[in-house]
DNA sequence: CCACGGTGAGTTTTT
DNA sequence: CTCACCGTGG
């Protein structure tokens, strides 16, 4: 990567770059090896090079190889330079993939795109060069997350509002929200400026924004929003990119939210060309701003747009392909895809029952130890939940079992507190005017330095319109601090200012190792004796040694701001344990999806939230994960999960009714599980194995016989046993299940015992479901299965 | 400045 | 239940 500093021109190639050895490789006059064993809709996507186009590309179809290709084909065959192709994606990892696999492609490394990189990456490049038309310099530095809320913090106490009610979270979620839309502050709508501090919700966003010129700083939001800006005040800037991009290329473009679309538009209307690759089966950020509308309406704003459908599927088997796609058809708003696959059927989808989360954990075990002895690899399996609280019990059991796992998500490198507080450190030798950074770090290790000291500093900056560090170094030559803040502050100011001095002398790894050591903050761990404390000082070391591959400390601090990824080089062969929404993209062999319950999957907060879109995200969820797997994917439900504490009897998910019958495999849970080490629940009252010898299940069953449809203690309209797609709306807002035309035997009032939530009385009836309140555990809703009558 | 207890909340997450 | 956060008291 070269420096991201650096502002020259690299608008022509270098000799002997990509381009030329691109065109030499196809100089031959055969077709260019690249296009070979690409399927006639691949090639259409790729060749289809002139104006618009929207690739439509199921899980597995391809897709990135669509776009590298296509990549690779503008290049050979010379219609543009690399330097002139832009080409965006949402995460780091797929832009390092994309750029490894066009630099395979033409038979080399593509350091000639300096173009590909993610929204982000780009939109930095562009505001770096351009950033004082916008009131920045061109070093502005770019805050994180929790940079972001502690300036809020800042802006919330200046108005003299309570952060008790309203919490800088809740409004960084707001300007996040409005930001995703491409809303300044002059643009947010007085209803939602309403919703924050009582209507000052939008003042509040122009002042935190005022706060960021003044600190030469932008949030990950503004990287984007403030192109906009700069796009539309100054239409010849605006001009100069049209002009250079003449191919634009965008991944993943169901997950473009406003912002990001109405940046990519103003671009695209130059020259037109531009292909944008997704599937709208796949949109699964609608709630932290993505439209999926921007593929729906594609051709709209691009009127002639050719529209390609990839639909050949060359990850799954039929199975899995099949359950898959029944499942997503359920949805409504979707463009509609028919995947197919020339693999054979292979193992049907299975679905296992566990009476609750603590057997569904072990069933996994179980079922991954079975494949291990088969000789399958455990890093070719993979856990995904829906929530991380499911993990826990996931991890526990493997922990118990023996079993290698890694958890994917979670907090990342980055984000560690050990690493903030020195990349704070680094970014203040790096920069004397990053207050926040040195707010961060002034009292840490602490040295007295309190927050009274730091208020002084404050209003002395204010007063003098001047960064903290300028101000701490003026102040500790007056007499205006206390005598030992004052010591303690000037030490540590001509500490900074050695450091500082060193910046050009020394390499930037050894300078912030120096820093680290002089400061007290490798100390400060050392002589900590928590369990973490180890590890944190292993993550700086770490850090000091990642910072080896960039040119300097400018570009490295670019880096870590843009590019917050873990180092993982851990090789051991481990299965993975991770959300749903983190597996986008990935692919295993073995998938497995435990928890799918009504309230968990669906989640009851998608549903209460946004309703029916809510209800098809989580579908969608539910097909993304399904179709991670290439051989296998096994899906669980409890009876009884502990939710916030407390045991909840649970109802497997619609999505299970969902699937298609012919393609998945009902298994039983072997019987002896009840019986060992079960849920400390088990032994309240011993049952003979699994849920499928409660009184519940065997009626469920008997049900399901009887109706050729439902199966899992509810039936609802469409057949899980029927085989048919639903037709209709769904019902999903207020109740957790659609009406049941079976009743039940209970009646309001009725004394009834449940196994687990003990006795208590019914308050309700609806079809099968029972609404009881609970002598101990309150109001619940089961189904009248899993309870009998008291007495 | 730390340690403790009380309180409240409790999807999904990238950049 | 469990974690994070805040406020208080030593």
């Amino acid at each position: 990567m070269s420096n991201p500093l650096s502002l020259d021109d690299d608008y022509q190639p270098r000799p002997g770059g990509l381009a030329a050895r691109a065109r030499a490789s196809v100089s031959g006059g055969q077709q260019a090896n690249y296009l070979q064993n690409l399927n006639p809709e691949q090639r259409r996507a790729i060749e289809t090079t002139e104006g618009p186009v929207l690739v439509l590309a199921g899980a597995g179809t391809g897709k990135t190889r669509v776009l590298t290709t296509r990549i690779a084909h503008i290049i050979a065959t010379g219609l543009a330079f690399p330097s002139q192709i832009l080409a965006v994606t949402f995460t780091n990892k797929a832009a390092r993939e994309m750029k490894e696999r066009v630099g395979h492609l033409l038979g080399g490394v593509a350091e000639g795109m300096p173009w590909l990189g993610t929204f982000h990456s780009v939109g930095t490049k562009i505001l770096r060069r351009h950033a004082e038309l916008v009131g920045l310099r061109s070093d502005f530095t770019i805050l994180d997350t929790d940079d972001q809320i502690r300036l809020m913090r800042q802006v919330i106490q200046a108005e003299d509002i309570d952060e008790k009610r309203w919490p800088a979270r809740a409004l960084a979620a707001f300007i996040d929200g409005w930001k995703n839309r491409g809303l300044t502050p002059d643009k947010v709508p007085a209803g939602e400026s309403a919703a924050f501090a009582n209507g000052r919700g939008g003042k509040l966003y122009a002042a935190y924004q005022a706060r960021l010129k003044q600190l030469n700083a932008a949030d990950f939001g503004d990287l984007l929003l403030e192109n906009l800006r700069l796009f539309r005040e100054h239409p010849d800037v605006l001009q100069s990119y049209q002009e250079r991009f003449k191919y634009i290329l965008v991944d993943e473009y169901q997950d473009t939210n406003v912002a990001q679309y109405l940046w990519l538009r103003l671009l695209a209307q130059g020259r037109r060309n531009v292909s944008c690759v997704g599937d709208d089966d796949q949109s699964i950020y609608g709630w932290r701003g993505a439209e999926v509308d921007n593929i729906l309406r594609f051709e709209h704003d691009f009127p002639g747009a050719t529209v390609v459908r990839l639909e050949r599927n060359y990850r799954s088997t039929g199975h899995i392909l099949a359950s898959a796609s029944h499942l997503v058809a359920h949805n409504e708003g979707r463009l509609g895809k028919t995947l197919h696959t020339e693999d054979e059927p292979g193992e049907k989808v299975t679905l296992t029952g566990a009476w609750d989360s603590e057997e569904e954990a072990r069933l996994i075990g179980e079922e991954i130890e079975a494949l291990q002895h088969k000789g399958h690899s455990p890093a070719q399996m993979a856990v995904l939940v829906r929530i991380s609280a499911q993990m826990r019990e996931i991890e526990d059991r493997f922990v118990t079992l023996g079993l290698p796992y890694r958890v994917i998500g979670g907090p990342r490198f980055y984000e560690r507190l050990e690493i903030r507080d020195a990349l704070a450190y680094l970014r203040c030798v790096a920069n004397p005017t990053d207050d926040l950074a040195f707010e961060r770090i002034v009292n840490t290790p602490k040295r007295g330095l309190g927050d009274a000291t730091i208020e002084q500093l404050h209003v002395y900056a204010r007063k003098a319109r001047i960064p903290l560090m300028q101000a701490a170094r003026q102040m500790v030559e007056t007499d205006e601090l206390k005598p030992k803040p004052r010591s303690t502050l000037r030490e540590l100011m001509a500490a900074f200012g050695r450091w500082a001095s060193r910046i050009d002398g020394m390499k930037h790894n050894e300078l912030a190792e120096l820093v680290l050591e002089e400061s007290g903050y490798t100390d400060m761990w050392q002589k900590d004796r928590t369990a973490e404390a180890a590890g944190r000082l292993e993550n700086l070391k770490e850090l000091v040694r990642s910072m080896e591959e960039f040119p300097d400390l400018g570009g490295f601090l670019e880096h870590v701001s843009l590019v917050m990824e873990a180092s993982d080089n851990d090789s051991t062969e481990k299965v993975s344990i991770m959300t749903l929404h983190g597996a986008k993209g990935l692919e295993f062999d073995t998938v497995f999806l435990p928890g799918w319950e009504e309230g968990l999957f669906p989640n009851q907060r998608a549903l209460d939230e946004s309703g029916k879109a809510g209800l098809e995200e989580e579908r969608r969820l539910a097909y993304v994960g399904i179709t991670r797997a290439r051989r296998r994917a096994k899906i669980y439900f409890a009876s009884n999960r502990r939710i916030h504490g407390m045991w909840q009897s649970t109802i497997p998910s619609r999505f299970v009714d969902e699937l298609p019958e012919s393609h998945v495999e009902v298994t039983e849970a072997p019987a002896h599980y009840g019986g060992y080490g079960g849920s400390r629940f088990d032994r309240a009252q011993p049952f003979s194995g699994s849920t499928y010898d409660t009184p519940g299940w065997q009626r469920a069953q008997a049900r399901s016989r009887e109706t050729g449809g439902g199966g899992f203690g509810e039936s609802r309209q469409s057949g899980f046993g029927g085989g048919q797609a639903r037709k209709g709306p769904l019902l999903i807002e207020g109740e957790l299940v659609a009406k049941s035309s079976v009743g039940s035997d209970f009646s309001t009032g009725d004394r009834v015992f449940h196994v687990k939530f003990g006795n208590g009385s019914v308050a309700a009836v609806d079809g099968n479901k029972l609404t009881i309140d609970f002598d101990k555990a309150g109001r619940k809703m089961v189904l009248d299965g899993f309870v009998q009558r008291a007495g």
